[in-house]
DNA sequence: ATGGTCGCCTTGCGA
């Protein structure tokens, strides 16, 4: 059995109801996971994605910010979330599909402008909240999972269109990708985006403030699918489409893509 | 060149 897992920062779910649809549609993916909803899971527009045949989801929400959502054409359990750094964010939300897969849907805070932590509470946070994940999983050791979501990191130099341009600014300086890495590394976790495509520059977000996102290609690997290293032979057919970038009224981030034969 | 653009909690804030 092959699946098909996807994850997209959507930036709004109400706003964008059409363009995930059209995902959907066009692509196919037997689970889509979205980050940023941005709305209280009683307002997600659920039946627009059943009437593409995607009338399972779990989700948290919450008004206005953060916000995770699974959905799927697989009948799915809630398989609970945590409440990371106790501020209670919808940051994360599990599920399990029939065959037994357990899929994590992340979204890491941001972390603000300032790579300092001792004048930008928004950077403690970030890395406390990545602690926490690594604390999580030196003490349960994940198996057959699957981890996405926007991490808010670009861990490798060709994740960003400058590495040394970036060395400063926060996605991609060093105390994070550390800690990004020894957060995987806890849990065994295999980055499989980049098992597939080991060479080249690959990003997954654009910032809507360039003039020509796409001439100026300034962008960076934010979104990640990992796999748990019992499944992580598995995996296959890993992608970023790039072009969702490009469509009206899009997110800043495209979708992710990566099969299972499980 | 320290700008620029989004979306929602809105005339500010988070990204």
């Amino acid at each position: 059995m092959s699946i098909t897992i996807a994850t997209w920062n959507i930036n709004s779910v109400r706003l964008r109801a059409d363009l995930v649809a059209r995902l959907l549609r066009d692509e196919a993916p037997d689970v889509l996971c979205l980050q940023e909803c941005k709305s209280p899971v009683d307002k997600i527009p659920l039946e627009t994605f059943a009437a593409r045949g995607y009338g399972h989801m779990v989700a948290r929400g919450q008004k206005g910010y953060n916000g995770v959502a699974i959905l799927s054409r697989l009948p799915l359990e809630d398989a609970g979330h945590r409440d990371f750094v106790g501020k209670g964010d919808a940051r994360h939300v599990a599920a399990r599909l029939e065959n037994g897969l357990t899929i994590h849907n992340y979204y890491v805070p941001a972390g603000g402008d300032v790579p300092d932590r001792d004048v930008n509470e928004k950077f403690g946070h970030k890395l406390d909240f990545l602690a926490e994940m690594r604390a999580w999983f030196t003490d349960t050791a994940p198996e057959k999972s699957v981890l996405v979501g926007d991490l808010n990191i670009a861990p490798r130099e060709d994740d960003v269109w400058s590495h040394k341009q970036l060395l400063k600014v926060v996605s991609h300086t060093p105390i994070e990708v550390d800690t990004f890495e020894t957060t995987r590394e806890a849990g065994n976790w295999v980055d499989v985006t980049r098992a597939d495509i080991p060479e080249g520059q690959l990003y997954s977000w654009w910032s809507y403030r360039a003039r020509d996102w796409s001439a100026a290609d300034k962008g960076r690997r934010l979104d990640h699918v990992w796999a748990s290293a019992d499944i992580a032979a598995a995996a296959h057919g890993s992608r970023i489409l790039r072009e969702v970038r490009g469509w009206d009224q899009p997110s800043d981030h495209a979708p992710v893509f990566a099969s299972f034969d499980l």
